[in-house]
DNA sequence: CTTGACCTTCCCATCATGGGAACCCCCATC
DNA sequence: GATGGGGGTTCCCATGATGGGAAGGTCAAG
């Protein structure tokens, strides 16, 4: 099977395929006389495990480890549970970061009348007028993962702003 | 001042400062004769209100548009209103996704006994043994950002691990 | 006049992913 | 047998926001 076929069946891009490989997280594929990959079943469902892990937000660090424990016939579950734990951690931080944000600026939205005159208590909390409630958290890196283009930006939808 | 100086007052490293100036995010700092850039409290203002945008969140291109709304003094709070609402909007979605990600993954956690015995749900879950509550995520791509490195990463604590 | 703290620009790395160019291969159809 | 289209291959570039670091200029205090 060629690297678009195993790229359909397991749901893994093609490019993903080859940079997984590249990478080392997946063994290098075997090749036709004329270059190209060749991939089994067994190797279709390696690549499964690869995307379940990445639906699971695991990083390709993480996938190298659970995949090498998947591998290992004698492994403890509890190396695997360790693993998913602390990934569960990550993850409700993340959440709770996030819904931290979500639920400042919802209350500040819910304040702002939102009509055609400027007063805008939005644009004041970021111009530091007041208290500060945002002003508190000190600094964090990116905590936004990049988007797509094409996810429907800022035009349009203000689903329920006049009227305060 | 100096940009360590108007680093150190907004919390902007200096780093992020040219940076920011460089996308023209922010406008061309004065200079001393010697290169130097120089900025005063109104620019220190000004990265405050950056900084603090990017604390609720919001990528450099929404600042952009904060930005412009900061200054005009005839906007319509309604534009920022949008803007922000838009802001959680994709917020919720992302604490949604993340959830779903740590409640699935902590589901399997809590059925893994964990212990030295190689019988692991987890590893069964993304090897495709069964229904499958994984594979239905369509594919997703960068869900989570990067971390900085020495965030106290995959080993040791397992909080409540042995004893299922 | 030296030293050390600061500034400058420029390049590189991150992480997972896609886009695209330039080129090669295979199979089916005319 | 030629040709066309839909594969494959490698290589480079871009993303977004951020830090690291090198090489070199500047400034103030001792």
């Amino acid at each position: 099977m060629n690297i678009g076929d195993a790229a359909r069946a397991s749901g893994v891009s093609a490019k993903m395929i080859r940079y997984y490989e590249g990478i080392g997280l997946i063994p290098r594929a075997g090749r036709t006389e004329a270059g190209y990959r060749v991939y089994s079943e067994q190797d279709v469902h390696s690549l499964r495990f690869v995307r379940r892990a990445r639906d699971l937000g695991f990083s390709v660090e993480q996938i190298a480890e659970l995949l090498a424990l998947w591998r290992d016939r004698d492994r403890a579950s509890v190396d695997v549970k360790r693993l998913a734990s602390e990934h569960v951690r990550v993850l409700e931080e993340r959440v709770a970061q996030l819904l931290q944000m979500a639920e400042t600026l919802r209350h500040l939205a819910e304040h702002c009348h939102g009509d055609e005159r400027p007063e805008c208590p939005i644009i004041d909390e970021l111009a530091g007028a007041g208290n500060g409630t945002v002003t508190e958290a000190p600094y964090k890196p990116g905590l936004l993962p990049r988007r797509k283009a094409g996810t429907a930006a800022t035009a349009g939808s203000a689903p329920a702003c006049h009227g305060d």
